[in-house]
DNA sequence: GTGAGTGCAAACGATTTGCACGGTG
DNA sequence: CACCGTGCAAATCGTTTGCACTCAC
């Protein structure tokens, strides 16, 4: 890695209140480059693939604390996997039924009023901050194939 | 079990396209009774704390039988854990970011066009059925304990 | 009677944890 | 030099699967 990329990827990891060790600049460095939204164990794989030996344990450990500094994003669809991505603006996702893929989808900032539950119907709850949106249907390639009757 | 019961609830199963078997009746019934989002092993439980004895694998095989007939509904809020409910109307969820709670959030039929992902901004989609909402927050209870300083 | 459903145990994959060591601040 | 973070392996947890048997239709 780059003796710039490791001295930025550093300061970022400091200035969210960790300590920047070799496998959290990997690790980081990983999520970034390879970009959209990774299993732990690709990013596992990923940095073995390249020569860097660590511990699939670490990499799991590491995109934990990575996600609690907030640096990274988890991304769960439900799909039995935990996926994360680098941190950047808030938005939601879009899973294909037929392939599995994720997309990112824009979105305005916090929750739409017309999306924000009635507080009086619902006595249950006491404060709301976040609302995570999953769309699904086909992604185009899916689509595409599915025009074409390779698929039922 | 009463009689009528069974009866009622076998009826449901034929209609939806299943045989009405023993673990399946006990199955729906215990999902019934026992209300709001459970865990498979929740069921089981609480089948074989009432002498019922069956295998917790059935439990896992009947709930995914009876949510691909749609008589239940997977939940999965991004826990880990995979929760069923009874299937009624559609509705979104709310988790409680202390104790981890559901609630269920009643919400407008089909995707409020607020929230539809704009099509040209988004080439990658073919087409869009589904839009699953979590929104996370304090329950009244946790944000009682937490306005009272018993929490952090 | 026939095939769908079940029970059981064992496999499975993703993730976490305990403990001794090594590197960072 | 104190401690946080790592490596390793083993444990854990939820869930799925293979195979023989049984029961609903």
């Amino acid at each position: 890695m780059d003796v710039w990329r490791t001295v930025e990827l550093s300061a970022r990891l400091r200035t969210a209140g960790l300590r920047a060790t070799g496998p959290r600049l990997a690790v980081l460095d990983a999520l970034i480059r390879l970009g959209g939204h990774r299993r732990a164990d690709e990013v596992h794989s990923h940095l073995t693939g390249q020569g860097r030996d660590l511990a699939r344990a670490s990499v799991y450990n590491v995109l934990r604390d990575l996600t609690a500094a907030e640096l990274a994003l988890l991304v769960d669809v439900g799909s039995g996997v935990t996926l994360y991505e680098v941190g950047g603006t808030f938005h939601h996702h879009f899973v294909c039924r037929s392939c599995g893929s994720v997309q990112d989808i824009a979105c305005a900032v916090g929750t739409p009023p017309c999306l924000r539950p009635d507080a009086d119907a619902h006595p249950g709850i006491a404060s709301l901050d976040e609302a995570r949106i999953v769309f699904r249907g086909l992604c185009s390639g899916c689509g595409a194939l599915r025009g074409s009757a390779l698929l039922p």
